[in-house]
DNA sequence: AATGAATGAGTATTCATTCAT
DNA sequence: AATGAATGAATACTCATTCAT
């Protein structure tokens, strides 16, 4: 009998602890919000005392950019799949937005700290953040320009002013997620990957 | 040389500073977040001692709630004003999108601490700005709503879906606000309307 | 028509503020104690703001010795009252326990601070207070040694811890009395007479 | 040379510190009163930096609270013996007047605080300490009342008057206690069990 | 790896006191 | 006499971090 990774052959768990931690930080960040979660509040989550945060952790900001750099590579993982698409501008647009809405639900309380908790950061890691953004939003920026010079979108769209109206609309999803009863992801993200297309596309007078 | 009013000889004034401290608050609140924000940078950006403040506030949650309950009559005034208006649904949804976006931008500060900091509140004037919200919802949901029986909206928009977004939109305003070249609110407000109206509206596919 | 001693024309009380400000303190520091009462409780006791009860004392100290200075006057005056009597010893030691349970009854309030915060005063007004605890300690003695002398005590009877014994039983008197009914003074400073002769007089074996 | 236990190298110790913040703390409640002693003093007898204190307590009143407990269960055990002995009421009431009057003298401190303190718990604490305070005026009114009974104590005693007397008496016992010279307890508890005796048994008229 | 004792700087808050008006 | 703004030192308590065991 071989044992299984992660699992100590006497029954208790034995995963890597560091992953534990990292799942623990993001909880208690989600629930109280970084400045007013303790260090202590997060030992108290992974079971262990606070001194022994520190084997796996180097100081509280540390362990938020542990949190940053291991969303940003999904992050940035999805976003490359979803901008990468081969379809006509508009249909590119609905499927990186379905893509991105689906996403933040399924991940909502990183996205959460991702969102709110950048601000504590600081130096090069606030730098790597910030750039991801940029990253993002001239993604998004890129998809409506091209559908405005396919002719598809309203000719008097202001795409900057697009794109962070969407950015704000896709950010503000996990707000009011937690609040609503069970709708299936799919079908917010069905709904949203509309709504976009229609700010994008117009209408009105 | 006469002495200025309120200017003690040995530099030390003695007026009431209650608005100050308010202001005071709104900017060290917007820029370091309540729960990171010391009741000191609050003094230090008044130009008094920390004991001092004390004087005017009876802590720091109370200084927290000061500047909601302040905030939330504005609010609802504007709220009341853009909802009264007399005009078909689609029209009075743009004007109160743009009432909404421009009085936004009129006071960032002070709408930033409102869609941020409201969790620091408790009891009941946590339930107060709870309740404004959903009343801000309500408002933005039920002119949704009549654009739709009207007709004038699509006809597969999810009303429910559709104000969240909006609402989301409108929130991230300020956030980028800040980080952007001199763009007059007018423009922006404008821009931010007829994109609300063309996320009701539609047209895509 | 004359004016009142301490009644303004208008019919506002304005008797000596210096008075209300020593009654207002006897009453926060019997019921919170002299370190935890503050100076803001008596000045609402007074009805009066804070800065304003400087006009009438020099620091919260002062006002707790004003207090016993008040209360000293008074108590030796009961105390040479009650010595004086012209009686057969014992008879003079009922007569003094009767005075004295019944004064303390009728001065509970001061009586406890009285016998509890002396240890807050410094200097020589600490040395004032301490030296008419002595001397009260000395009167009661020497009833009880005359008695002794004059063979109506217990011929076994240590005069010493007789005084302490008896002492510490009258300033037990305010603690429970507030608790109890509302049995009537005199009743109660006959009873306590009573047990004072019977530990000197004894009986026992 | 081999480092002490409990000795860092560095001179700081490492060690469980628990009974000395209690016993710190007996020593500073009693001196400076509860409300007068800080958290300040305490660590300072500890020999510890306040904040470490925290280590081994919630609160100061949490602190105040351990005192108590641990006084109570002493306190309720030499009643407890003291109240079953077998012999006639008055022998009973004699030894449990000597057993109280010797506790007292070997606990001065815990004593002191136990009488004077109380008053500064709140909730749940406080009703166990003034549960305790009544078992014991009752155990005591009960042996008073068997005395009463068996026709040994004066006919006229009012035995709660009594009860409060002599209770009165025993409490002022450690406030002079420090103050007299070296009396051996074992003769201060003798002389007190007389008295207390001779205050029941009475005699006087 | 884990513990738990200790640190030291920080936090919000209180309060006796002063003083210009 | 009275006000109320301001002080400054003190208070209880928190917390990220260190480190010997």
């Amino acid at each position: 009998m071989t044992p299984i990774k992660g699992q100590a052959t006497d029954g208790r768990q034995r995963r890597n602890r560091s992953e534990d931690v990292l799942e623990a930080a993001v909880r208690v960040f989600h629930k109280k919000g970084y400045a007013s979660a303790s260090i202590q509040d997060i030992a108290d989550e992974v079971g262990v005392l606070k001194g022994s945060l520190y084997h796996y952790i180097d100081s509280k900001e540390d362990l938020l950019a542990r949190l940053f750099e291991d969303s940003a590579g999904h992050f940035m993982a999805m976003l490359d799949e979803a901008s990468n698409l081969d379809a006509p501008p508009v249909e590119r647009l609905r499927r990186f937005a379905y893509a991105c809405s689906y996403w933040y639900l399924q991940n909502i309380e990183r996205v959460t700290i991702y969102a709110n908790e950048w601000k504590h950061l600081t130096g090069k890691r606030l730098k790597t953040v910030v750039g991801i953004r940029e990253d993002y939003e001239a993604r998004l920026a890129s998809l409506i320009g091209e559908a405005k010079e396919a002719g598809e979108a309203r000719p008097d769209l202001d795409v900057n002013f697009a794109t962070y109206f969407i950015f704000g609309a896709l950010n503000g999803l996990p707000e009011w997620y937690r609040r609503r009863g069970p709708d299936p992801a799919e079908r917010i993200a069905e709904s949203y990957a509309g709504l976009i297309v229609a700010t994008v596309v117009g209408g009105g007078k």
